[in-house]
DNA sequence: AGCACA
C-alpha cells in the first residue's frame, strides 16, 4: 500500500516523466517562453501551451528524462522560483509520458484560407475589397470566389502558412470595415478556416478570381467589354468600365479642398500621376490619374462615399473617368502633373519634358503644410517600381496602421508598396480617414 | 495553482 493518494491528479509526488506540467503561467504564454524556461536543463523537444480553462497551464517535454529531473530538482531547491514574465510558475512531472499535440487539420494551417462572407449583402463584396482586407497581412497571391450553400465564399492564397495564420487570427469573426464597402451595404462578417488547398488555379482574371502574381494572365472573355476593361460584376450586372483615372465629385464642401489635400488622400493607394480640378454644376470635381487601373479600383473602393474631413464634410463620390491620360497644360493650384520632376514643377521649362517620370515616389512640389512631420507622403517602395507589372502591389495606406495586429508584429511582406496613412490630428482639417481599428469593425 | 481532445 502506498501512502500517496491513489488519485493521480493530487498525488504529492509524481513519478518522473520527461514531460513536465506547468501551471500558473501568464495568460496565453507562448511556446517560445516555455522553451526558454526549459532550455537550461536540456533539449525541449515539444511543448503545449494555453492548456486548461484559463489557458495558463502548459507542458514541456524534454528529449531525456534526466533533463526533466534536472529541472524539477533545480527548482525544488532554488530560492528563485521558475518564472515566466515575472510570474511564478509551478512545475511538476506530468502524469503522461509524452505530449500529444492534437492538432487537427483545422488548427494546422495552410497558406490558403477559406473565407465565408456573411451578411445580407455578402455577395456584393468585391474581390478587390477582399484583396484590400487580406493584403494587410502580406502579399496575396490569388483569390477565387464562389457561391456555395454556405453562402458567398472566397479562397485567399498567401505565400505561407504563417501569413495566412496571422490573417485568420486577426480577421476571423470580424466585419469588413464599413468604409471599405459601398455605403449602402450592410455589415459583412468574415468567417475563416483553413483550406486544404495550397495553390489555387486561376485561369483568368475575372470578377470572381484573380491571380496577383501573374499580370499577364488573360482576362476572362466574359468580363471584358469593347475597351478591354472589366465590365461585368457579380450577378452579371454591367459595371462602369474601370479606368486608371477617377472622377471625384465633392459634396458638402464646407472646407476648401486643395490640390494638395487630394494628392495626399489619393496617394495613399498608389502614386498619383496627375490631378486636374475644375468646377462643374456649381460643385468641385477632380480627375485623379493613377498609373494603372488596379490602383484606381482600390482607391475607388476604399474612398467612395467617405468624407475627407470628419463631420460629413467634403464627401467623395467617385466614378471611373473615360480618360486614361490627362493632359495637364500647366501646373497650378488646380492641376498638376506629378510625373514631372520637382524642380521642373517649380519652374516649368518645356525643354525638359522628355525626362523620365520620377515624382511619383517623392513628395510633390507643394507638400501639405507639415506633411513631413506626419509621414503622410508616399514612401519609396519596391512595389511601385516603374515599369514593373502594374497589378500585384496595390496596397492601401491603412495597412501601415494595421489594426488587426499589435504593434511590431507586421509581417515582413508589409514592406511591399506600403504607404503611410495620414493620421488625425496635428493639422487643421487634416484629412480624416476612418481609422482601421478593430473597435470599429463590430 | 493541480494534467491536454474531441
Amino acid at each position: 500500500m502506498s501512502s500517496v493518494s491513489s488519485q493521480p491528479q493530487f498525488r504529492l509526488t509524481q513519478p518522473p516523466s520527461k514531460v513536465l506540467h506547468l501551471r500558473n503561467l501568464p495568460w496565453e504564454c507562448t511556446e517560445e517562453e516555455l522553451v526558454e524556461l526549459g532550455k537550461p536543463f536540456g533539449k525541449v523537444v515539444n511543448t503545449k501551451c494555453n492548456v486548461g480553462p484559463n489557458r495558463n497551464q502548459a507542458f514541456i517535454e524534454f528529449s531525456d528524462l534526466n533533463q526533466a529531473i534536472a529541472m524539477i530538482s533545480y527548482y525544488a531547491s532554488s530560492s528563485e522560483p521558475a518564472q515566466v514574465r515575472g510570474k511564478t510558475v509551478y512545475l511538476q512531472y506530468s502524469n503522461r509520458q509524452e505530449i500529444v499535440n492534437n492538432k487537427t487539420t483545422a488548427d494546422v494551417g495552410g497558406n490558403v484560407l477559406l473565407v465565408t462572407i456573411e451578411g445580407a449583402d455578402a455577395r456584393l463584396v468585391s474581390i478587390d475589397v477582399l484583396h484590400l482586407v487580406f493584403s494587410a497581412f502580406g502579399f496575396v497571391h490569388k483569390i477565387t470566389t464562389f457561391e456555395k450553400t454556405a453562402g458567398f465564399q472566397a479562397l485567399v492564397q498567401f505565400s505561407d502558412a504563417e501569413t495566412a495564420s496571422s490573417a485568420k487570427n486577426a480577421l476571423d469573426g470580424r466585419n469588413i470595415p464599413s468604409y471599405l464597402l459601398p455605403e449602402h451595404l450592410g455589415p459583412c462578417t468574415l468567417r475563416i478556416t483553413y483550406s486544404a488547398h495550397t495553390d489555387l488555379s486561376v485561369k483568368f482574371q475575372s470578377h470572381r478570381s484573380r491571380d496577383y502574381t501573374n499580370a499577364n494572365l488573360p482576362v476572362a472573355p466574359s468580363a471584358i467589354d469593347a475597351n478591354g476593361m472589366f465590365s461585368v460584376g457579380l450577378d452579371g450586372k454591367k459595371l462602369e468600365p474601370e479606368s486608371n483615372v477617377l472622377l471625384a465629385s465633392i459634396e458638402n464642401m464646407q472646407y476648401a479642398v486643395t490640390l494638395d489635400v487630394l494628392h495626399m488622400v489619393f496617394s495613399s493607394f498608389g502614386p498619383v500621376q496627375k490631378i486636374a480640378m475644375f468646377d462643374k454644376n456649381g460643385g468641385l470635381q477632380a480627375l485623379i490619374q493613377y498609373p494603372d487601373v488596379q490602383t484606381a479600383v482600390v482607391a475607388k473602393e476604399a474612398l467612395e462615399g467617405h468624407c475627407i474631413y470628419d463631420g460629413g464634410f467634403c464627401k467623395l463620390h467617385l466614378s471611373y473617368s473615360r480618360h486614361s491620360d490627362l493632359s495637364i497644360k500647366v501646373n497650378n493650384d488646380r492641376s498638376r502633373d506629378y510625373t514631372i520632376p520637382n524642380t521642373v514643377m517649380m519652374n516649368p521649362q518645356p525643354s525638359i519634358l522628355g525626362q523620365q517620370p520620377v515624382a511619383t515616389h517623392g513628395p510633390p512640389a507643394h507638400t501639405y503644410p507639415g506633411a513631413q512631420h506626419h509621414q503622410m507622403m508616399p514612401q519609396p517602395s519596391a512595389g511601385w517600381a516603374t515599369g514593373g507589372p502594374p497589378v500585384p502591389h496595390s496596397m492601401p495606406a491603412q495597412m501601415n496602421n494595421n489594426p488587426y495586429l499589435p504593434p511590431g508584429t507586421m509581417p515582413p511582406q508589409m514592406g511591399h508598396g506600403m504607404m503611410q496613412m495620414p493620421n488625425h490630428g496635428g493639422l487643421p482639417h487634416a484629412p480624416a480617414m476612418p481609422p482601421y481599428r478593430p473597435g470599429h469593425m463590430q
